[in-house]
DNA sequence: TATTCAGTTAAGTACAGCTTAACTGAGGCG
DNA sequence: CGCCTCAGTTAAGCTGTACTTAACTGAATA
């Protein structure tokens, strides 16, 4: 019972045969005959030395040998294929796909989406859903931005701006509530993305470090931090606004932020991609572009006060 | 670009070449003339359409499609030798390997595994190192004992008997703590491990089961069970005893229950094996065995009350 | 300058893996 | 009941992939 591998093409046809169960259509779907697949099948056996199909009227059914093979050889050649399109990917210079969570997406790549296309005319930027499990490699992402710094030796990871957060509001309503001790009146929106942090901030938090105690609870609330913008966009009340997601707003007036104080999270979004494809031509571009992106509104930190409350 | 995979013994020799970074040392290991492995290599790049190796003065180094390659393709072969084990180990009805955490292991599985090779001498039983991340396919593992019910489609799962928990001591210590109240005065060993229970279970609980209201602190502290059994057997205390842990010693007469109260801890051992498994001769009849080892002491229970503390 | 070492190239060969074609044996159907 | 169909097997022969040996390149070492 040697240890080496089979034959790989008997194996590639065991295993189209396994997830076909069916002889003939895995065949179809090699593009061989019939008979040339139940040799493979056949040679394969003989390697094992046991039968993996049982073999009955019209059908055929996995041996116990067959079930045990049947799961990894899938596995083993899904992983394949994705590797092999993996680099076929490093090969186009084109595409290039990125994967960000909902927030990130709506509030700071999809307003920048026209400069980059502008820019950049050469690359077709795609998107893909954002999902918690972030997998470069299986799901063919090339660059994902995710606001956690999770070290694996398998990635490039590069931290972006510190995020810091800070009440933000429509103009009209900074009107409505010009002082501090008025502010405590305003209506209230709650975004609970930030439970995420390590170190959760609360309304209390931020009042507190203006010397004003203060802790409200009651408000709607938002599970998604794009929403919970939307509704401040809207005129709905103030919310603890992150950075990276209102920076834009705040750059052009939509929001403004009077009171500028900030509580610094102790988090930052990272850019990450598997490492040795930080140089690809798109990816580089990719990351120089937000790079640049974030100085341009560098400038909203001049006028403003950060608090690292861990830290004090 | 085709979808297809590119021939398979061309990526198998890239795969050796890419984890040696050399194509001399890859030619051996599959037993190929270098020169051979060059041409599958060079095969390759003409499937990619580009170099996958930069050749330098006497060494080679991946390129970004190459490196994008080399991670999957070693996975995805790994996990077709693994299979390929796996299918083999079918054949082989005469050992058996089994994972288990360390306190089954030393209290169950070892006390009984003479009666075992007694009985079935056919079957070589193997132990694995017990693993927290159970991999019955990955480390070619045939069963394990596992004390979680986490529910997978992948597997089989028979569940052992229930576990509950009771204070254990030996004969000498039982007779100078006769009464409850007594045993109050008696030194206490506590057993971390049932921290992981759902619904851990306190040495109040039982006291107060029993009327008394006592919340022993101070004892010595052991984080596997199998260590506070053996603190036990040697006279340092009394226990709270998981039931598969100590029916042995009780049904041997080193450690007693004078107080014949139990509570239910909603929890217990179970056997796994990979779905299809299940009727291969050495798994059924370890299974069987198992089955029929709880039963000689499943007389245990008969003078026992046990108490469902969160049903009630 | 010669040697060695890693990889490439060339030419030839053998067998793995394919094809076509005929066979088996169990259902389904008129 | 006999005929057809369908899924898989077997046989015979062909093709080209994947190997070999042997000679070549070109940089590092001595």
């Amino acid at each position: 019972m040697s240890n080496r591998l089979p034959p790989l093409t008997a194996l590639r046809a065991f295993d189209a045969a396994a997830r076909h169960m069916s002889f003939a259509q895995a065949a179809a779907e090699l593009n061989v005959t019939p008979a040339a697949l139940s040799f493979q099948i056949k040679s394969l056996e003989e390697h094992l030395g046991a039968p993996l199909f049982r073999r009955l009227n019209r059908a055929v059914e996995l041996t116990e040998a067959g079930t045990a093979l049947s799961r990894g050889a899938a596995e083993g050649f899904q992983t394949l294929a994705t590797a092999w399109r993996a680099a076929q990917r490093t090969q186009d210079t084109q595409t290039l796909t990125v994967t960000a969570g909902p927030a990130f997406t709506a509030k700071w790549l999809a307003p920048r989406l026209y400069e980059f296309a502008q820019s950049h005319p050469e690359i077709e930027l795609r998107f893909a859903a954002s999902l918690q499990r972030m997998d470069l490699m299986r799901d063919n992402v090339d660059v994902a931005i995710r606001f956690s710094s999770s070290v694996t030796p398998e990635l490039y990871v590069l931290p972006l701006a510190e995020e810091w957060v800070m009440p933000v509001m429509t103009p009209a309503l900074a009107a409505q509530y010009p002082t501090i001790e008025s502010l405590t009146h305003a209506p209230i929106i709650f975004d609970d993305s930030v439970r995420f942090l390590k170190a959760p901030i609360a309304w209390s938090d931020w009042f507190a470090a203006l010397g004003v105690s203060y802790n409200p609870t009651s408000g709607p609330r938002f599970s998604q931090a794009d929403h919970a913008l939307d509704a401040a966009l809207a005129g709905v009340g103030i919310v603890m606004g992150r950075r990276a997601l209102v920076v834009k707003d705040l750059a052009e007036g939509r929001l403004v932020a009077p009171f500028p104080t900030a509580l610094a999270t102790g988090a930052r979004f990272s850019f990450l991609c598997l490492k040795g494809m930080e140089n690809r031509p798109q990816i580089a571009t990719f990351r120089d572009w937000i790079l640049t992106e974030i100085e341009k509104t560098a400038h909203i930190t001049d006028n403003l006060t950060i608090l690292d409350l861990a830290a004090s």
